[in-house]
DNA sequence: CTAGAACCTGACATTGGCGTCAGAGACAAG
DNA sequence: CTTGTCTCTGACGCCAATGTCAGGTTCTAG
């Protein structure tokens, strides 16, 4: 598959499949010519790209993960990596908790209180 | 209090102070001289913004909802925003779940399989 | 063979929140 | 008044992921 299919595939763009292979996130073998060509499970990686580039992980860290991550190969600092890395999400989503109850403490207020008109 | 007060206590830097108020975000007076001063409140209020921050809130979204958060004053089109965020806030948190579940099988699938060395 | 679509590389632009530096003014304490 | 610390504005830098443009090459359909 070209590179133009799996963008539309994954929804992405494809400078950012360009990208993911400069960071050493993907990869693929080229035509005669010098086209890049992806094998099919290519969708599914740039999909868990997405994900953990979702997650706020650096791409960095997600070179490190992904070959554990997509083969369930792993040594003992990529272990304490993902550990890490795991941690530091569970920490961002309770954050996100916080903000969300932050912000329903406001809607429910108004519900309660009704609409305060102040202008506009 | 003055700038650097604040920044100690609500544990920012002064940059960002300055940032924030040019964003809109907090207001001071100033002295005679130009010097920023603030109220007790504003440490909350800069928390408050840095909550915002973390949960992935762009600056201008922020700048809408300050004010309802703050003061529980909502309009009706204001209260539409706060239901959306919050909405994508968690969105956020289910997508983060998702890549922090991902992580956890392959956790899980190291205790359960062991260690395996690869090279590294 | 040829037109047009898709692709290539390389480079510069952008966005957001903030670091950081320079040069100048403000202010508290002695 | 002086000195040292804090503050001021303005500007440039940075990072990361991506957009975008230019100028050229490859592929595919007719």
């Amino acid at each position: 598959m070209r590179i133009g299919e799996l963008a539309d595939q994954a929804g992405v763009s494809v400078r950012s499949l360009r990208y993911y292979e400069q960071q050493g996130l993907l990869d693929s073998t080229r035509t005669p010519g010098g086209q890049r060509i992806y094998e099919e499970g290519a969708v599914e990686r740039v999909q868990l790209i997405q994900q953990l580039y979702a997650a706020g992980l650096p791409s960095h860290a997600i070179v490190d993960l992904l070959p554990c991550v997509s083969t369930g190969m792993v040594t003992g600092s990529m272990y304490d990596k993902i550990r890490h890395e795991r941690d530091a999400i569970d920490q961002r989503i309770r954050e996100l908790a916080a903000a969300r109850d932050k912000l329903d403490g406001v809607i429910e207020h108004v519900l309660r209180v009704g609409i305060h008109h102040d202008g506009q």
